[in-house]
DNA sequence: TAGAACTTTCAGAGATCTGTAAACAGCATG
DNA sequence: CATGCTGTTTACAGATCTCTGAAAGTTCTA
């Protein structure tokens, strides 16, 4: 077994866990292999070869992971065709997108306060909650952009 | 309106969003009842007649909601049917639940790695995503563990 | 402007998934 | 030990969702 059909099947693995974590099966089998591939970025019709999948798939596919920012249009000279690479920095977006998530969690559990107010069993209930996620929202904004810092340093 | 019924359209609100991000659409709906109730705990039956769903439905949403540490069974003295009550410090334990997926996320770009070289355009994407889930996961877990601390101290 | 090369959209087929109802199993009590 | 009450499992039905294939749309070239 060559090195290129090992890397295939990685993967595949990784749009399994992710499919499990939520994401789109389809959507993350385009998004691992334009990971995995060996190559700068691929077309459209790349991806529908190598993944057996039809072009209307990679379509709705690349139309969820270019607004996360996973992957981007590159400008193809010379082709006419669109070109998609996965994109620096892709991993950062991922997380700050589940940030916001966590806000959006805090302000479910201050909504609910405000309707059973703090003094009662579901009030309390949701002051844990949202003080968690407070918290969580407050610490990890600042870690994204340390890492996105210390990346970009080490790029130049 | 009454706040009641308020309360039980935020739950309902809650449980779709938490849909979204990947949970069972029933199995959301069992946990923000729960986190939404009035009542300290809840039975199988009061869970079943709240949401409109069989007792299946019930038995498979909370088979899911123990492991990952959201929910817990409370003994029930007089009463034979089983309670179940929103735990204590769940959320810090759903967001180890996440934890666990960015070491997961690393040791398959390690995997890659492994396979494709360091030196390749595979492995120079895959290097930055081992990085960066490397660094995420190392700072997340003292982060919680903070939290654990602090709440704990809170409550006692 | 016509036409070619791609991409996107859309209706329908196919597969997957989930809830229900009913049978099964466990457990306390009389 | 039998009975009644609950929780769990399973086969099936219904609903949902996603992919495909084809038509429509877009963009670039000549």
């Amino acid at each position: 077994m060559d090195a290129d059909e090992r890397l295939r099947e990685a993967a595949e693995r990784l749009a399994l866990t992710l499919a499990q974590g939520g994401m789109q099966k389809t959507t993350a089998r385009v998004m691992t292999a334009l990971l995995y591939s060996g190559q700068e970025s691929m077309t459209a019709a790349d991806l529908c070869a190598e993944l057996s999948i039809s072009s209307g798939a990679v379509s709705t596919a690349v139309k969820q992971l270019i607004p996360i920012g996973l992957i981007e249009r590159v400008p193809a000279p010379g082709s006419r065709r669109d070109h998609y690479r996965f994109r620096h920095g892709a991993w950062a977006s991922l997380m700050s997108q589940q940030n916001a998530m966590l806000s959006l969690m805090g302000d479910a559990a201050q909504e609910g306060i405000d309707i059973a107010g703090e003094d009662s069993t579901t009030g309390r209930r949701l002051h844990e909650m949202r003080d968690f996620y407070t918290y969580m929202s407050d610490q990890l904004i600042p870690m994204i952009d340390t890492w996105r810092q210390q990346y970009s340093e080490r790029k130049s």
